[in-house]
DNA sequence: AGGTCTTGCTAACACACGTTAGCTTCTTAT
DNA sequence: ATAAGAAGCTAACGTGTGTTAGCAAGACCT
């Protein structure tokens, strides 16, 4: 009888959960069957149901572990005592780092969280929007202070947050520059595009 | 008994593909099932294949137009006698203009190419592979020119991309700024972020 | 007006999906 | 060693899916 293997502290569901994300990312939530990721965990589907109550409950993990440490790191950024070009820079290491790291949890709850049910969905929602009109702040003081240019800071925060988006083409490619060069790379760009003069 | 209602010039079909970009927007092209498209037709789900060979077709014609109109632009601006600079500013405004007026095609095609079958996939990724070094190509002519910082091209042109992906918060957001301001917004940023001092 | 092609409908198919029930087997603690 | 709980299995359910077959109604041309 298959087992699903677990070292200490890591629960099964956190296995199931883990493997949950690389299916997501790789098939879509809506296309990766529950049958899937039994063969990816070593087990029968019926199984999985020992420790998870659904599919949907699966995207709601990740999604929300997700949406947190987002939110616990703007908390942090705000609180600093230093430049707004410098928290921006901040807050863009961070989500860069993120993508990097923990690819496969970001980017399914970047591109999947549409299919989060009521009352899920409109919390996870909120929690967006929230988060991006604080970034937008950051940057609308930054512009006030003549540190940054003058410009439309809602849609400065569209492009910063999908062009980290975008190291999901960088995790792809064959030939791959290094995560820190790639993070150099980026903040050169994204934060050039802002500074003032 | 409903029938589909049609301009001159314009096929049964067209109307079908354009009410699929706009379901597969919303729902992504799995979720989205065929019954969902017969309604928003206004018809009876058998009845679309009397137009159409299958839901997949729909997804073909869909990545491939936009792809097409991507490669013809890059064709003619190559073949202009401009810098740089110039190239990466026009090649910019003309993702923008289709991410603003061909909203549903272009999101599609972005997003849910994975759900191609081969050999369509093989050839969407091609041409698609094939564009991004023609664009960082480029970019890398910039750089040689000194116009452009000294980057890795291949990451600003992933920025780049993906940056504009985001004029979908754009599009959905309440409190729109107008087209113009977003298409200036946006060249500033990102233009701005490569040019050389 | 009649004949033909187009476009629609209803009914049904085969299949894949998420999930449950009920039973067996392995692990763990007394 | 044994009882109890955890974790696995097979079988099956109801439902929703893409698609086909066969037939009826509408449009179009002479």
């Amino acid at each position: 009888m298959a087992r699903i293997k677990t070292d200490k502290n890591i629960s099964r569901k956190d296995v199931i959960v883990t493997k949950a994300a690389i299916l997501f990312r790789e098939k879509g939530f809506k296309a990766a069957s529950m049958r899937d990721l039994a063969e990816s965990v070593g087990v029968e589907a019926a199984s999985l149901y020992n420790h998870i109550k659904s599919k949907t409950e699966l995207l709601h993990e990740l999604c929300f572990s997700v949406a947190n440490r987002f939110m616990h790191q703007i908390d942090a950024i705000e609180a600093e005592q230093i430049s707004s070009i410098e928290k921006v820079e901040k807050l863009l290491k961070f989500h860069i780092n993120e993508m990097i790291h923990h690819y496969e949890e970001v980017y399914v709850s970047d591109r999947e969280w549409k299919h989060l049910a009521d009352p899920y969905l409109s919390n996870f929602q909120n929690q967006r929007r929230i988060y991006r009109k604080r970034f937008a702040a950051i940057i609308e003081t930054g512009i006030r202070n003549k540190e940054i240019k003058k410009i439309d800071a809602p849609t400065a925060v569209l492009i910063m947050l999908h062009a980290i988006s975008g190291i999901e083409s960088w995790h792809r490619s064959t030939q791959k520059i290094s995560a820190t060069e790639l993070e150099e790379n980026m903040i050169t760009i994204l934060v050039g595009g802002l500074v003032h003069k």
